[in-house]
DNA sequence: GCAGGCAGTATACGACTGTCTACTTCCCTG
DNA sequence: CAGGGAAGTAGACAGTCGTATACTGCCTGC
């Protein structure tokens, strides 16, 4: 069942080990990888083909802690009023708790292999497509097209994934992050409502209740 | 005037030239460096004391250019009615016509060296306060309290540097990048105008004209 | 109980890296 | 015209890298 051997393993959580200082993905080293692991350089070569090869077995690996932590995610906002709120709480917590699948993500969705760019960035698009099909399943903003919300929740997932590097290394700015973020959420949906007003019937329904 | 003697240049634009294909500023070499730019190795040291020293004043480089592209592009705006449209469209035209500057910028904003971190994100800072100075100075968005539009330039910023990457490399997504661009900027300052009313308020108001 | 495959090790090779010292070439200035 | 400093070159150093081949131990199926 697990098909995870000790030594594949020991590889892995080296990386992930090495990327959350001041390293990236994509440019570790084989003999390093092996050193950080305990192991002999050679013994890469049992689990691996390549460099790039390991690579997307690490995004594999992460994905797979990622989809566990949006299970965990999906249960606990059914049984909540005020979902944007603790949601985005919710998020910023398991990011908190996987410092190390975080950093790697954000570093490599504009890193230099185009192989694990695009990887990460179908990752990403089934989050986001899971987050509108939740969104509009339950009816959160019914008054805001199907189109529009993926098209939000694809802005939300990297916005939220950004601001996690911060959220991670900054323990100040926690809170201001996560009021952002709802801002970031409450004010794209809002807006989103109104798109098909005009600027100045925007304005007049803004000042009416101030 | 002009500190950039020919190694020096040679060596910078060669670090553009190789980031743009599949590199990343921290991990450049300086051998490879000076290979690129037809230099002696050890000339690399008679301009820079360390490859750190060196992603920082590359950094410096991309930022006087991207300092002339703002310039033009404030010197244009003044002249639009439509600010948000227009600008935009030139912003990602710009980044069009400097892709290495870009991906660098992308690239290590959430890289490897926290060195290098830190210098891009005063500059994204300082880009963002400027945007949000041109706003309130031109009362664009009069309903929206100053503190608030910071906030939202500060995410625009972010946002239109990230897809600026797939806009260099993705001709076919260009058109929708744009208008999705817009349409974040558009929904943050309308969304954040309704920031003083409830949810069911803002239904209300949203449903009355559809 | 033994054969075969799998995980891990040892050693070695060539290529590449950053850094050092010593040398040459060129331009600017007095 | 002479001299000095800056820019660039040459060669060598120790270290690291990825890779290949050959080896050892262990576990499992027959």
């Amino acid at each position: 069942m697990n098909a995870l051997t000790g030594g594949k393993l020991k590889l892995i959580q080296a990386a992930l080990r090495l990327i959350t200082e001041t390293r990236s993905l994509t440019s570790l080293g084989l003999r390093e990888l092996a050193r950080e692991a305990g192991l002999n350089p050679n013994t890469f070569y049992r689990h691996f083909k390549s460099l790039d090869e390991f690579g997307l077995q690490v995004l594999g690996y992460i994905a797979e802690e990622m989809k566990a932590g949006v299970r965990d995610l999906r249960q606990m906002a059914d049984s909540s009023e005020q979902a944007s709120r603790d949601t985005v709480a919710f998020v910023y917590h398991y990011f908190l708790a996987n410092p190390a699948a975080t950093t790697v993500a954000v570093r490599e969705l504009h890193g230099p292999s185009p192989i694990l760019r695009r990887a990460l960035e179908s990752q990403l698009e089934a989050s986001a497509r899971e987050m509108a099909e939740d969104i509009i399943e339950r009816q959160l903003v019914s008054a805001v097209p199907p189109e529009t919300i993926h098209e939000i929740s694809r802005m939300t997932i990297r916005y939220i994934l950004f601001r996690a590097m911060d959220y991670i290394e900054k323990p100040a700015q926690r809170e201001t992050i996560q009021t952002e973020t709802e801002h970031f959420i409450n004010r794209q949906f809002r807006g989103a409502m109104l798109d098909h007003l005009s600027q100045t019937e925007v304005e007049r329904l803004a000042l009416r209740q101030s």
